[in-house]
DNA sequence: GCAATTTAATTGACTGAGTCAAGTATTTTC
DNA sequence: GAAAATACTTGACTCAGTCAATTAAATTGC
């Protein structure tokens, strides 16, 4: 597949469907709501004009120049626009003492009631939008709106941030990992009552001070997880529950959270730490084996409605390498 | 504070803030992306033009009335531009058979051709904004889109639907009650490794013939949960955990979770439903006792961090009034 | 220090997109 | 069969904006 000319795939990837959406929002945005900054019908202003305005009302003091560059206008249009502000009594104008070629332009006090009337109205406009959507759906339209502009704006998204858990955190890791785990292997139910179980008796037996549970996260968009719990003797811990979501591999997060566990193991004067896994995570396989660890014992099972290979992994946290970032 | 004017109470509630956000989408919509309707640059066609090339390829023959109302152009605009199209060969024209009034529109084979190359123009615009997203970017993009599309149009958004369990449910239940009961009763992480715990067993032990979890959610998004699960003797059985997210609430879903329990529990021939609560969950209680439960038992508890009412609440599932529906 | 270039603003001529009002041909209604 | 409605067309116009040329001042290069 891959071997395919690849930019034909970065095509086949979109969708029709997809771009019918698009498509179909765009429409929709531009037909019902595009209207917003044209909320300048019962005036004698036009959108351009409305948005001069505004933007000469933001700076107490501008110049021509500086207002076409802003808001992109032709010289020529603001030119004859400003002079009709002029006329009107809107905008009082004077040459720049430091430049001569420039004009220094600000609203009179007329122009400053015209542009406050012309926010008005178009807050107004946008209360009458919002007021019938609950509170709820509001918070849900500014977050879905934030997500569309940082989306399509390709501005870099917010960092992935690493932190302790919280109330609440638990039901992610066993969500987000039953869930990955029925898609990719097909693991049953058993898989999500294992995990909810270890959770519990996690949040039960917490000690703080030798145990931790580090949840990776952007935006409140819960992306994985990694747990440090005690092991079976006071100088061994054990690993556990490692899990990137597929919306944020690749970028080196599980890595990121081993590193993160396994220096907390040692600070916390633990001199073994071990984890067990299941050989076809081979993902995860390799952030261990580039981590340091190495592969202690191997067992057939049957869980989670699969045959699987049960392997224990070690790492000694007395010698040099361990937790070695590998490299990107 | 509500007893003064109404009005302001509706225009206070929005904040400045939200409505700058509005703004701020519009304004960045309609800069960056508004251009997408307007791929038509390196065509000699503007987007009216195309609108309507689309319209016409759309339906394979249609009355410029038709076209005026759909788009809602200009009759006279309309008229100039298919006269337009006529005369560089894009469309034929002849008069409707059935009312000499109207003429018949149809796209020639190089008019259908211009309409194929507008759609892919529009299309691979669209593609190139998508290219640079993630596919899981891209999932989210839609969601977000449909989300601002149904909240600002007022239509009924996506029905409430209520279904068995699915491997990742467990997770919802346990993260949105963890963190609805800290938030609102500032109950511990002990309630989270309870609600694990509880969802844990229900896994292990489930039996389908007996006991049943639904799950509540709109497109995808879970908003509350009802489990039935076997009690301490042949004839009894438990409600458990039931809940509907702070977002859900005020519509019955509560009620609606309950009676759907209730007559599962009625038809699987249990007689006693049994339910344990405390008495601060106020609004599960008012859905209880419309359900017809009574009050057993009480006694106080320190639990989650809290001093607390426990409660017994059972049902006669061989009286007739069980379940009723409590007046909306 | 001064010619050449750049920048700021203005003016004139123009276009593209769309609106409004009036008109013609036909059909529907009563 | 007259009056009203509908389907379209035409002419005159406006609004928003562009392009090219011009004027005046400021900056740069030598």
């Amino acid at each position: 597949m891959s071997h395919l000319t690849p930019s034909y795939q970065a095509f086949a990837d979109i969708g029709d469907d997809e771009i019918e959406q698009i498509r179909a929002f765009n429409r929709f945005y531009t037909n019902r709501i595009g209207v917003l900054d044209r909320a300048f019908m019962e005036t004698p202003y036009t959108l351009t004009e409305a948005r001069v305005i505004y933007e000469l009302a933001a700076h107490g003091t501008t110049s021509a120049s500086r207002l076409t560059e802003e808001l992109s206008l032709d010289p020529a249009y603001l030119s004859r626009m400003l002079k009709s502000f002029s006329d009107a009594g809107l905008l009082e104008t004077m040459r720049d003492p430091a430049d001569g070629r420039g004009r220094l332009l600000q609203l009179t006090l007329r122009g400053r009631g015209v542009a406050t009337d012309l926010a008005q109205r178009s807050r107004q406009r946008i209360v009458a939008l919002l007021e019938p959507i609950t509170e709820n759906g509001r918070r849900d339209l500014g977050a879905a709106m934030a997500s569309v502009q940082t989306l399509l704006s390709g501005d870099t998204p917010a960092p992935v941030t690493i932190r302790p858990h919280q109330i609440g955190d638990m039901g992610m890791v066993i969500s987000s990992q039953a869930k990955a785990y029925a898609e990719t292997y097909g693991w049953n139910g058993e898989y999500e009552a294992l995990v909810a179980e270890i959770c519990a008796a996690f949040i039960r037996n917490f000690d703080p001070a030798r145990e931790r549970c580090w949840i990776a996260e952007r935006n409140g968009t819960f992306l994985g997880s990694i747990f440090l719990v005690k092991g079976s003797t006071e100088d061994t811990a054990k690993l556990r529950l490692l899990h990137v979501d597929a919306a944020a591999r690749g970028h080196g997060l599980g890595s990121k959270l081993v590193n993160e566990c396994i220096g907390f193991a040692r600070d916390c004067g633990y001199r073994r730490l071990e984890l067990w896994t299941n050989d076809i995570l081979s993902a995860a396989r390799r952030i261990y084996v580039a981590a340091g660890f190495t592969l202690e014992k191997e067992e057939a099972h049957h869980s989670f409605g699969k045959d699987l290979n049960g392997q224990t992994w070690a790492l000694d946290l007395t010698a040099a390498t361990a937790g070695v970032t590998p490299p990107a």
